[in-house]
DNA sequence: ACCTGAACACCGTTCAAGT
DNA sequence: ACCTGAACACCGTTCAAGT
């Protein structure tokens, strides 16, 4: 790895890939992930796009990095609890946690299954529980996903959602579908009403993965 | 609704709403929501970007009124069956067949919960189920979130890996990591090893979902 | 080895004007 | 009422050159 060995020879830098992922880190908290650009990062630092280029192939491996860095320095419980079901609850929520805080990483990285190196704490403690709770490997490992699924959609249904209030006056779409709802032709909707909005606006996270858990692992 | 009035004075219109709408369909058929541009779906149409923003306030709308079009033209089960965990099974599985094949709706539309007027028809169907296995309106439309949460998470995450295993050569970024892993750190992961990549390559949305009742539904 | 300026090939959207 | 051309304010990335 070329950045861990000590040059001898040629211009000496005049940034790092360290200040690149720091700064980004940063705009990224102040502005969401929609405001990172090579451009508007390269102006932060105080150099131009192209030098980024030199310590980044290119934004993706930046997010990369950024992913990498957010979820190495993310607090981890400890001790974790001894009972499996409690394990998985556990760590499931403290990868929620991290993901509710950086819903981006779920929208770039979704295809890696949160595997960047500093995440497989998650993965393993998951799988780990699951064995643990009775299952076989193949089937802890299918369990971990059918939670990173329904951990993922969470984060994505969630954060969209947010944003859109916090921006956006008009009513949403939403509102003005529910708003002309047929009763004959969806009775329980209907039924639900203006209420719809209120009920989905909690935060069920934790019900719903003690549901999963409870169809996934055997009985104790 | 103006576009249903029949118009008496000024220009005849040139392009439609329908004709927009169908051609951006096409597009992203054929070439994937990334190509759906405002100013390649009119060069496609033979008009110019703007004339489109007189028919469609943004691209926004424009792709809400696509996924309408498309929720409207899906087959949906019937009959559906009888017993009430079979019934949200079938309907939410038709909704993940829906969604398989434009998973560019989950990413752009979560926010809204599926909730174009063509799409109530799962949401009415899930709840309904979830009700005559016994649960209150409420603790239903919680659990019919639990559902969309899973299903969104697992489109997500599957459209977003085979997008990469199709286009790109290099081995991806979780192959690197996990070729390196520790096993005195992750013993779990380090058994299974280059089997995670296969693993997680099968389709078990089925299992999850089957899962997910289980732990959502009381016992019948 | 590292950085720069200029350019390429794009975006969504607004504005002012034409028919 | 509907459509147009030109422009604004952006993107990520490549190329060729400078130090």
């Amino acid at each position: 790895m070329p950045t861990a060995e000590r040059r001898t020879t040629g211009r000496p830098p005049r940034i790092s890939r360290a200040e690149i992922v720091g700064t980004a880190r940063r705009i990224v908290a102040e502005q969401g992930v929609g405001k990172l650009t090579m451009r508007g990062l390269a102006r932060e630092i105080g150099s131009t796009p192209m030098a980024l280029y030199h310590h980044v192939r290119d934004k993706e491996e930046l997010l990369l990095l950024l992913l990498d860095d957010i979820a190495a320095s993310a607090p981890r419980p400890d001790p974790l609890p001894a009972d499996p079901r409690e394990r998985l609850v556990t760590v499931a929520t403290a990868m929620h946690d991290l993901l509710a805080g950086c819903p981006w990483i779920v929208e770039v990285l979704t295809a890696d299954d949160l595997m960047a190196e500093a995440a497989l704490w998650y993965s393993e403690h998951i799988v780990d529980a699951a064995v643990a709770a009775g299952l076989g490997l193949e089937e802890a490992v299918d369990a971990y996903r059918t939670v990173w699924y329904y951990t993922a959609g969470q984060i994505i249904t969630t954060a969209t959602s947010a944003r859109r209030r916090a921006q956006d006056e008009r009513p949403t779409y939403r509102d003005r579908v529910f708003a002309g709802i047929d009763p004959a032709a969806y009775p329980r909707l209907a039924s639900v009403g203006a209420r719809w909005t209120e009920l989905t606006a909690r935060d069920t996270y934790a019900e719903g993965l003690r549901a999963l858990v409870r169809g996934l692992l055997p009985e104790g």
